[in-house]
DNA sequence: ATGAAAGCGCTAACAG
DNA sequence: CTGTTAGCGCTTTCAT
């Protein structure tokens, strides 16, 4: 928009187009000479020359530009972070993404595919908004998965999804390292990828301790009444457990609230551990909670990452298959079981009230 | 990247280029007779043609694709609404949105305008993540503000921020009509744009009647913690106010815990109201929040409805300021105040206790 | 009513 | 070492 050309530049400097063009991109060794490079580059500069990407990808083919099809970013908090790293990993190379949301619609995607195709994107990143498994989209270039795989892979595409099972895995360990032996699991009962692994890495963990116990509670919903229903349960258990173990940060925010009707306390009486980390949620409960982060920027870059790697390297592996760990962040959700094992106001209290 | 070009579809035509062209583009009117627009037609469905963008925008300068900067996505999680609502809309008109956010940093602000150049983008959206005054940026071509506006607008861009005021009057409005009469504002220190109008628009409509006060308690901080710290004050009042309106729906759980501790329940003995209907947050609260959400969505539609339309028709008005009021999404934390006046657990007691 | 030709700005062969 | 030539695929005068 600029509007000054390459033909503008070269004829400043006195030499043709081609070599403009080339001495710009770096790749005059042993073409221009140095007096040459030079009077092209501060014509350049003195023009202030940008070149015309547009052009270039006429020409070369190629448009460092990617396609981030979602099948329905709106169902989630964390879709923000995802696209976030996806964004800041591309432009960081000097690509752009093109995003499109398909809210759920076959049709749209088609639609979708067929748009980045028009303008030439290079490659398609294709994004659940949570883990699960899916069928690869096959538009005819490079396609990564984010938050979410093939059932088996076809060797085609890479993936990257959230190590569910370390997360369960980490969160049991820092209960357990705590001294906790009798951990309940607030589960929730839609049945996904994430919950069955989340599940299996805390079982896996707690079998790692010979005196630990694990108790599930399990509640028809992943939000806070879930949380509540479970944490009801869980109180009425005998003895009661020492820790418990949220399956969503929204289900320990419940959790909270039967608590403190039941008149424990946070940590002392009770530790409590969340999953998602979710931000204005986590950090706002009042204690804050601890919580295992699931790593969405992360993946989000990775799966551009991964994209921009084939793409500018052909023979660069073109089907990894990743699990990338969140980390967990500790608050003051969690302490040490009393010594003693006060029984505080107990079980038959825990009802609620409303 | 199907690989079809036009000249293939004039060629199965037997057609020019310049024929197909017109036809295809619905431009042909009194050109092409029926019978050859029918021959392009079918050409161009065997070969399953597609346009090639790129090739389109290096002929006519358009890229039917505009730029997105933001200044720092990564603040909020009411981003992500703001976005969707701009992908959405330019989606909806055949257009597509590079974004790019500067993460606060000036540097990154011009190399993503300068990049947006070179990709020949016809228009500019420059997003905030919350309202404030800006100086807007001048890349050379149209600009509209999102969630931002100019000291005093140039005439020269358009902008598009929520309507704090409209949202303050709402809330505070919603309880005088349920008969509250003595209400208490929890605001935060932290001194900008929406603190001081969400501030006007309640103590506009508390103006309005004869007989209710306002009163404000000012924390240090809009977050759960400074939540807790006004509405101990609130609670100390006296007569201890029958409804609280909160500046943040992070304040507002603050505010709720306190509640708790000092053995009121709410709606009962004490209506809350929030404000930005934080997803996952408002929702899951113990009783659900009543709360004025922001319009971010919209307003990011709007943004990029009224640049395409500029760009489109380019004697469409180019600077519009523009404020859209968001919607009171009506919980269970709201009531109308006790006919009794009922003093419940007294003011003394609510004190915190960690 | 239709085709030929020029050219958007750039890159990549091919000559020299 | 450097310039010339030929397009990438499309749109748009300008002839016919």
């Amino acid at each position: 928009v600029t509007g000054v050309t390459l033909k503008q530049v070269a004829a400043e400097a006195g030499v043709s187009a081609a070599t403009a063009s080339l001495v710009l991109r770096g790749l005059a060794t042993g073409r221009a000479s140095d007096d040459v490079a030079a009077r092209v580059h501060t014509a350049a500069a003195d023009l202030g020359y940008q070149p015309n990407l547009t052009a270039r990808s006429l020409r070369s083919g190629a448009t460092m530009t990617i396609g981030l099809l979602s099948d329905d970013v709106a169902t989630t908090p964390f879709a923000g972070r995802m696209l976030a790293g996806a964004q800041d990993a591309a432009w960081n190379r000097g690509w752009m993404v093109y995003i499109v949301d398909a809210g759920g619609k076959d049709e749209i995607k088609d639609r979708a595919i067929r748009s980045f195709q028009q303008r030439n994107v290079d490659g398609l990143v294709y994004a659940e908004m949570y883990h699960q498994i899916v069928e690869a989209p096959k538009p005819g270039m490079p396609v990564v998965l984010l938050d979410c795989r093939e059932a088996v892979p076809t060797g085609a595409v890479s993936s990257v999804v959230p190590d569910e099972t370390a997360g369960g895995y980490t969160a049991a360990k820092f209960l357990l390292d705590q001294g906790h032996r009798r951990i309940a699991y607030l589960a929730a009962g839609d049945n996904n990828v994430a919950r069955v692994l989340r599940a299996q890495g805390f079982e896996l963990a707690v079998a790692t301790v010979p005196d630990a116990e694990a108790l599930t509670f399990i509640a028809g919903n992943s939000d806070a009444a879930g949380g509540r229903e479970a944490m009801v349960q869980a109180l009425a258990a005998s003895p009661r457990p020492t820790a418990v173990f949220c399956y969503t940060d929204r289900m320990a925010m419940g959790a909270y609230s039967v608590i403190a009707e039941a008149g424990l306390r946070i940590p002392d009486d009770i530790s409590v551990i969340g999953f998602d980390n979710q931000p204005f949620l986590a950090d706002a409960l009042v204690p804050p909670l601890t919580s295992v982060e699931l790593p969405h920027y992360e993946m989000g870059a990775w799966a551009v990452n991964k994209l921009i790697d084939v793409l500018e390297d052909s023979d660069s592996p073109r089907h990894e298959q990743v699990r990338l760990a969140g980390p967990l962040v500790a608050r003051e959700s969690v302490a040490p079981p009393r010594p003693g094992g006060r029984e505080g106001a107990h079980a038959a209290s825990a009802r609620t009230r409303r």
